[in-house]
DNA sequence: CCTGTATATGTTATAACATATCAATTCCGG
DNA sequence: CCGGAATTGATATGTTATAACATATACAGG
């Protein structure tokens, strides 16, 4: 699993708009904690923060490098429980298939068939690593209910990880 | 990620009709890996072995513990070997969402368009973890293919992980 | 204001999963 | 039999994730 090299989110990197972007992701989340009872606090902001800044899907243990330099005490269970807290609230989805992290992007929130709502899907490059969330396609969401049910399996709404080749990496 | 106890290969296990199919694959893999000038070594048969008669997907320490049944010396990369060795022949599949292995059981071969060959699909079930290989059906590699190439990604034939619920545990 | 309770964090250790390295052995074609 | 290639043995380490327990903080209700 190669792994694209990592920017100090609170020095370093992004555009202005990125950055904008950011700022933007955090407010919405901090109203989307607050919204649910659920404490946004200082750790919790952090980590989003970096994610939001990378710009790609981060494993725990190189969050918790970027959390150190802010936090320097920071341990794994800090990255973890943070971790943890933003998957609960919809904020943050893990990839399995590489063991790392990213923002939601809320593509698979609010413009969709309720039935989507929180079922997102991930193209994945295998090549350059890009992540992709896009919302599930009803078709193909109806595609796969109907195959496991023809196996008697009723499927939950797991995101799908699709990999393959993104559009750059596929001219090259 | 709990997962059900396990059987000793060697002695108790598996109805008569269970330890023929073990033997019939086993007789198959070597077969196969003859065929393609791969050596079917004592240490990969008894590591396919033991999956073939657990009827259920294991953990790399899983079958550690189960192979030093046998083989007391037996270490981590004595399985990873044997394990990368049956993945590289098609003998074995590698469930990402759960870390396990099990033993493929050639759904995807031969019975079906090439497009799906080597292109298998898990139902697992979160509830009890059985876990179902399942040929990739047609209608389903179109609007996976589809939706991928919506975003100008063009998807790979990795296997797919559908969790749920199996037949049994939706009526419980 | 204080105090009980739930939630969050700090800290240490360890579990669970996987690979690197290098020496010794085995296999097999010539 | 010889020599190179593949396999195995053995030790160590890397990577990902959680357990366990102590401490601190937030905050509702008296």
């Amino acid at each position: 699993m190669s792994r694209a090299p990592l920017t100090d989110p609170e020095h370093a990197p992004v555009s202005d708009s990125a950055a904008g972007d950011t700022e933007r992701a955090l407010a919405h989340a901090a109203e989307h904690c607050e919204a649910h009872g659920a404490r946004f606090t200082q750790a919790r902001r952090r980590v989003l923060a970096i994610l939001l800044a990378q710009g790609q899907p981060l494993t725990a243990y190189q969050l918790l490098d970027l959390l150190r330099e802010h936090q320097p005490g920071a341990q794994p269970p800090t990255v973890y429980r943070a971790l943890d807290f933003l998957m609960r609230n919809e904020l943050v989805h893990r990839i399995e298939s590489t063991n790392s992290y990213l923002p939601c992007n809320h593509q698979h929130c609010g413009h969709h068939p309720a039935q989507d709502a929180h079922w997102p899907q991930f193209l994945l490059c295998d090549s350059c690593g890009e992540t992709r969330e896009v919302p599930l396609d009803g078709a193909l969401r109806q595609a796969l209910t109907r195959q496991a049910l023809d196996y008697g399996f009723e499927v939950g709404a797991r995101p799908l990880e699709l990999h393959g080749l993104c559009p750059g990496c596929r001219k090259a």
